[in-house]
DNA sequence: AGGCTGTTTCC
DNA sequence: GAAACAGCC
């Protein structure tokens, strides 16, 4: 039998590690909590993680067999796991992080001294990292050139599904770790899942693995709600994606940004249903605009991809900024200012109804994100590293190769090749992308009775104005065309010349 | 995946 | 006087 580990791929569908795995002979899968990654999670991210596995485990009873759940360090629970099944083989899915290529070197050298035979796939992206580059062999760095040969390329179908017959059954799977008949799942209270032993389809508790309860609604998990969204985006709000994308009140996005971070549907799969869409729209009497709006989603699709060999080939980026300055950024790091930020009282209301979007949804729209991190960098001048932990501790959908670019893109210090010209007005962006005030009305509420106007003109109010307006909400807690110079001279002084020229 | 400023154009 | 445009950072 084989023993299939689990990682960002909770799905058994379009899974090709785990398809190559069933192939051969039974499988079994496994998800292991590792206290390394533990380390760098949330109450958030536990949460939405717990959600996906117990959707995954429930695939796996419906195919008679389980969920094997382990906890402790990967290296040292796979070859013990591995040798109790018996198993000929320990087989994963790469995963293209630092952090994750570690983890996974360690497990190599320990299966390899184990003598216990191991496989790792190409999974997670449609073209792996290094696949994709420059007519000189370098990796991109500019979004647009590798774009274009990303969608020129020929794409993989989907992975087969395996079934019942592919896997080992349940009482094999208990017969084999030494699990009590029966274990209850849900109604576990003494401690969750010991650190010396595998349970089977038995899932912790946030509290067992020392976290809390979130305190945001983490949206639904799984692959069959990751298929009902795609499918409901792609019949119609796809058509209007172009149009529409960067209006966070109109909902136009797809949203399957946490479905793929934890790889609850595949990425084949989701490709081919964009495929599938442009067939369809070509051959109906869809407008050019329509047919264009899919492709701009595909290019999501690729940004992904980017990203992920952006990190692939520079994991230093993950703390150290991608473009190096010559004298390096003095950061002003006003610790008032970016709590302030965090709390969505900036007195920007743009930027405060998407601080209080991800703290009460653990997601932003995306549009909204650039704002706020264009907010948090170049109008409180704070190190990018700031907003990226704080997402990295609110967002469901984190991802770290996708966030760190965004954040160093927003920073001027990513893979950008204009970087100096990325500072937003926030009050620009709010009268531009949310003129009607919805989205700023639906997360602020202090401003729900006002005029539109009113709230996009809140930075040229004077005291009494505001306070008649909604007294409950701040004033700009700085001055934007002030910082914006500051900004600007900031990077001037980085990169070595004088601000006052 | 922009914005600012000065200038021209259009009511 | 607003809107469109060009040039520039």
């Amino acid at each position: 039998m084989e023993l299939f580990w689990h990682r960002r791929d909770l799905r058994i569908a379009d899974n090709v590690g785990l398809a190559a795995a069933a192939d051969r002979g039974k499988a079994a899968g496994v998800f292991v909590f590792d206290p390394d990654v533990l380390d760098h999670a949330s109450d958030v991210r536990v949460r939405r993680l717990l959600d996906g596995l117990a959707v995954l485990r429930d695939a796996y009873r419906d195919r008679e067999s389980d969920l094997l759940v382990a906890r402790g360090d990967p290296e040292s629970v796979l070859p013990s796991l591995a040798d109790g099944l018996d198993a000929d083989r320990v087989v994963w899915n790469r995963d293209y992080t630092g952090l994750a290529r570690e983890r996974d070197a360690a497990v190599r050298r320990a299966l390899d001294s184990a003598g216990i035979a191991r496989e790792a796939h190409h999974d997670a992206v449609l073209h792996e990292p290094g696949s994709i580059r420059t007519n000189a062999g370098d990796p991109y760095s500019v979004y647009t050139y590798y774009w274009r040969k990303w969608t020129d390329r020929e794409t993989d179908p989907p992975a087969a599904t395996p079934d019942s017959a592919d896997f080992l059954d349940a009482e094999a799977l208990r017969a084999a770790v030494g699990a009590e008949d029966g274990a209850s799942t849900d109604a576990r209270t003494d401690g969750g899942v010991a650190a010396d032993r595998v349970a089977v389809g038995d899932l912790p508790a946030p509290g067992d693995l020392g976290f809390s309860e979130a305190d945001a609604e983490v949206g639904l998990a799984g692959t069959e709600a990751a298929r009902d969204r795609l499918d409901a985006f792609l019949s119609e709000a796809v058509f209007a994606y172009g149009k529409d994308r960067d209006y966070p009140s109109r909902e136009a996005t797809s949203r399957m940004s946490a479905f793929l971070k934890y790889g609850e549907i595949g990425v084949r799969e989701a490709y081919e249903a964009t495929e599938r869409a442009m067939e369809t729209a070509e051959s109906s009497d869809r407008p050019e605009e329509h047919v264009e709006s899919i492709e701009e989603f595909q290019q999501q699709l690729a940004w992904r991809e980017f990203y992920a060999q952006v990190l692939y080939h520079n994991p230093e980026v993950v703390t150290a900024n991608y473009k190096t300055y010559e004298e390096g950024i003095e950061w002003r790091d006003d610790s008032e200012e970016i709590a302030a930020w965090k709390r969505g009282e900036t007195g920007y209301p743009i930027v405060d109804a998407g601080m209080r979007q991800l703290r009460e949804e653990a997601f932003m729209h995306n549009r909204v994100r650039m704002i706020v991190a264009s907010f948090l960098t170049k109008d409180l001048l704070a190190d990018w590293r700031h907003g990226y932990e704080h997402f990295r501790e609110r967002l469901a959908d984190h991802d770290t190769a996708n966030d760190n670019g965004g954040w160093q893109w927003a920073a001027s210090t990513g893979t950008d090749a204009q970087p100096y010209f990325r500072i937003f007005n926030p009050m620009t962006q709010g009268e531009r992308y949310d003129p009607e005030a919805a989205y700023i009305k639906e997360y602020v509420p202090e401003m729900r009775g006002l005029d539109a106007d009113l709230i996009h003109e809140w930075h040229e109010l004077s005291t009494t104005q505001r306070a008649n307006a909604a007294p409950e909400y701040p004033a700009p807690i700085v001055d934007h065309s002030e910082r914006r110079e500051e900004a600007l001279e900031m990077y001037k002084r980085a990169r070595g010349e004088d601000p006052e020229e």
